[in-house]
RNA sequence: GCUGCUAUAGCUCAGGCGGUAGAGCGCAUCCUUGGUAAGGAUGAGGUCACCGGUUCGACUCCGGUUAGCAGCUCCA
């Protein structure tokens, strides 16, 4: 009997016995069998080794192809689980997850965190295994089995694995001395990871829950050659340049939670004494709050007495009602001076400290006393310096000329607002957590605003609505702000308060779809008009918790659709993944570097319209429910500037630029026909400034290189007398002699905002 | 919020196994008056994040707080 393969070209070989992908390949050209990491049969990728059916329609699969860099990114990951099982011998090894960007990564329960020089250790032993090409063998076995084998081994993870797989058999990879539960496939030895590297080690929790142990995850990347790996670091590098964090205080947009405590407070010496711990025993069964509870009278007292008579203010901030009460909380607050704590103070507070704790019975209360009085705005929330503010303000001007152009009106709401609105809207018991701690006020309860829309549901109940209004499409850049988790806070990203370009729109059922359609173009737009060109949509549906009727929520499902299909966009359908309030469509841009960013949302709200029992009167003299529409565009302002200044790497286009062009004179004598071009520049709404700095040109060049700014005109002796000045472009390119006419009729054009459609 | 790492001049960072500190850039002043990415000199500037502990002595060691970074989780 003889063996038949069908190859990738058609043609098909024969073989006396059964064969091998990495036979077949052998009988091709040795260079391909020794390139061959991976092969395609009948449409599922295997290792080259495993033998192959009678009729197989096999590829070869090489370390560049796709499927061959899954083999070999696989690969690299076992070697690097095989060095760390010896590097750590007593290492329970978990699993690899899945990542995005074609890293791989293992998460290791280890008796100690990893340190940086851990990965140097790490990365030695999988070079000596890639060295030595050790195999990659694999056996199929039962799951009793692979149990067994495993318990021996001391693995306790992988009983909870095997649990989810399913089926009877499993397959079980050896390299070196690591077996580990895979699927496959991989390559047929080390020598095929020809370049890897291990980026960064972290934590991570089995099955991602916090409430699990902690785990130590590496993450690497590898690739079938030292160019591609050089390739990609370069581009990380590429990225961490742009860093809009870094740009941003170099170029001094904006800063982000900075201290500028540099001196002595003389006699304001008011600090705050911080009262930390989780509710007592006491506390609970007296179901008081945690606040209450440890802040006893007796531990209030026994402070009082301690720091008397400075005391000025002492009052335990409540906890808010949503914490966790379990979870320490340092809201608890007391002011007292104490700008010097002395030795016996100090000592008394320990001794406080310690009989609050016996008292108390959970030796949990801590009682730190720190200065707690420093010059910062808090974590997440930005300060904008005047170029940023320049930079705002032109984004933001073209944002409000382009909404009034779209039909929209601009409104303007607080940034407090009593809590009982957001008890109305709903949005306090789903999202209390995001929000703001509540602040007393004349006895009532107000909330820093976490969302606009209540407050334009309210100025649509201003007066009863008809149906010949409708649309109303009301705009508004609202600053809001949200309890964001601290570790998940990043520069300009993700911020605690932050202003959406918001924006709700009331129409009725008939006008729903025109409403959806409209709304997806202007988003094109406007992200086509700061320079974005390739999007991706993502539409969600209706979840299983949901508000509204299932007719209303299909025919908006297919709103939606039409209109992404009709702008022929991609998209993918993210089933029951809306919000409970009705179904949405994000768009996601991608930046020069190819990362991709959701900004836009277009959302239809069930919810909303029903709380507040919003109506307009329809053409019969009834009334009726109107639908509402949220959209953002920009998404958060704070965070599309950030990735404005990454995508142009701070070289931000002439009509965003916060300068625009920057006037050099050659030597102080031509400062003032600097000052005098650079004021005729400024008439016309350039905007221009003059390096007066006292250096050589080329030191001026290279700080207006630095400084992103578009353009410079050099101004000598020469063009001091006839007027106009030299052009150079930011990166070098030569504009060539101009007179003061034609610079700025040059600078008008180039400054012009692109006209997207 | 969780885990790990980090915190020294306006910025980027050195440094010391415990005896109060350095560089470059930037800034100020002076000299230089120059032609497309760095001219020179001098000077100012730091309670080594904050609060405690250990110690004769802490910027250094230990604990905590705050904040940043990476990841996890979360994201109306």
């Amino acid at each position: 009997m003889s063996f038949h393969v069908k190859l990738p070209d058609g043609s098909t070989k024969e073989f006396p016995e059964a064969v091998t992908p990495l036979m077949v390949a052998e009988s091709i050209s040795s260079g391909l069998a020794k390139q061959a990491v991976a092969a395609r049969v009948n449409g599922e990728v295997f290792d080259i080794q495993g033998t192959l059916p009678d009729g197989a329609e096999l590829s070869i699969l090489k370390g560049d192809s796709d499927e061959g860099l899954d083999a070999i990114r696989h690969s690299a990951e076992h070697l690097m689980a095989a060095a760390v099982c010896e590097i750590f011998p007593d290492a329970q090894v978990t699993m690899g997850p899945k990542s995005h960007a074609g890293e791989f990564h293992y998460d290791f329960d280890l008796s100690r965190p990893l340190e940086p020089k851990d990965l140097d250790a790490v990365t030695a032993r999988m070079k000596e295994l890639i060295k030595a090409k050790t195999p990659f063998t694999h056996e199929t076995m039962s799951k009793g089995e692979a149990r067994k084998m495993f318990k021996n081994m001391g693995q306790t993870y992988k009983d909870e694995i095997l649990d989810w797989i399913e089926g009877d058999d499993v397959t079980v990879y050896t390299c070196g001395n690591f077996k580990d539960l895979c699927r496959g496939p991989h390559v047929p030895h080390a020598g095929h990871v020809k370049a890897f590297k291990l980026l960064s080690n972290s934590g991570s929790y089995w099955r991602a829950d916090a409430n699990n142990a902690m785990l130590q995850r590496i993450t690497g990347i590898a690739f079938h050659d030292k160019k591609a790996l050089a390739e990609y670091l370069h581009r990380i590098e590429e990225a961490k340049k742009r860093d809009h964090r870094r740009l941003g205080k170099e170029m001094n947009i904006f800063s982000v939670s900075e201290k500028h405590d540099n001196h002595r407070y003389g006699n304001a010496r008011d600090v705050e004494m911080l009262v930390t711990g989780s509710v007592s025993q006491a506390g609970m069964e007296s179901g008081k709050l945690r606040a209450d509870a440890v802040l006893d009278d007796k531990l209030l007292d026994g402070l009082a007495n301690i720091f008397a008579p400075r005391v000025v203010k002492m009052n335990g901030y409540n906890v808010p009602a949503h914490s966790d009460p379990t979870r320490p909380s340092s809201d608890i607050q007391i002011r007292l001076f104490a700008g010097d704590i002395s030795k016996e103070q100090a000592e008394a507070v320990r001794a406080l400290e310690k009989e609050t704790n016996e008292r108390l019975e959970d030796g949990k209360t801590r009682i730190v006393v720190d200065r707690h009085f420093t010059e910062e705005v808090g974590p997440g929330l930005v300060l904008w310096h005047p170029k940023g503010g320049r930079l705002r303000t032109l984004i933001e001007d073209q944002w409000r000329k382009m909404h009034y152009a779209a039909g929209y009106d601009l409104v303007y709401s607080p940034h407090l607002a009593k809590s009982d609105l957001w008890k109305v809207s709903g949005h306090w018991d789903f999202y209390r957590e995001g929000m703001f701690s509540p602040m007393a006020v004349d006895g009532q309860e107000y909330l820093a605003k976490p969302m606009n829309c209540p407050f334009h549901v309210l100025m649509y109940k201003d007066r009863p609505r008809s149906y010949r209004e409708l649309p109303l499409r009301w705009a508004e850049l609202g600053t809001v702000y949200r309890y964001e988790m601290a570790g998940t806070l990043h520069g300009l990203m993700r911020v605690r308060g932050f202003t959406q370009d918001d924006a709700h729109i009331f129409c009725t059922w008939e006008q729903v779809r025109e409403e959806i359609d409209r709304t997806l173009g202007f988003v094109l737009k406007v992200l086509k008009t700061f320079g974005f060109e390739t999007f991706t949509v993502n539409i969600s549906t209706r979840p299983e918790k949901y508000v509204g009727s299932e007719d209303a929520w299909e025919k908006s499902e297919k709103y939606l659709e039409d209109a992404v299909q009709s702008r022929g966009l991609p998209y993918q359908i993210d089933e029951g993944g809306g919000a409970f309030y009705g179904p949405k469509i994000d768009v996601t841009l991608e930046d020069c570097l190819g990362r991709t960013w959701q900004c836009s949302t277009i959302q239809l709200d069930f919810n909303n319209p029903e709380r507040f029992g919003l109506s307009f009167v329809n053409s019969s003299g009834e009334y009726e429910q109107p639908v509402m529409l949220h959209r953002a565009l920009l998404g958060s302002i704070e965070r599309f500037i950030g990735i404005l200044i990454e995508h142009y790497a701070g070289v931000f286009p002439m009509w965003l630029a916060p300068e625009q062009v920057r006037v050099l004179p050659i030597a102080d004598d031509q400062l003032d026909a600097a000052r005098t071009l650079a004021d005729a520049l400024k008439a016309v709404g350039l905007r221009a400034t003059v390096a007066l700095q006292n250096e050589k040109l080329g030191a001026k060049i290279r700080q207006a290189q630095l400084d992103k700014v578009p353009a410079v005109i050099v101004v000598g002796k020469k063009e001091a007398e006839q007027g106009g000045g030299t052009v150079r472009y930011h990166g070098g390119t030569d504009g060539g002699y101009m007179s003061t006419e034609e610079l700025i009729e040059n600078f008008k054009n180039l400054a012009q905002i692109p006209e997207a459609s």
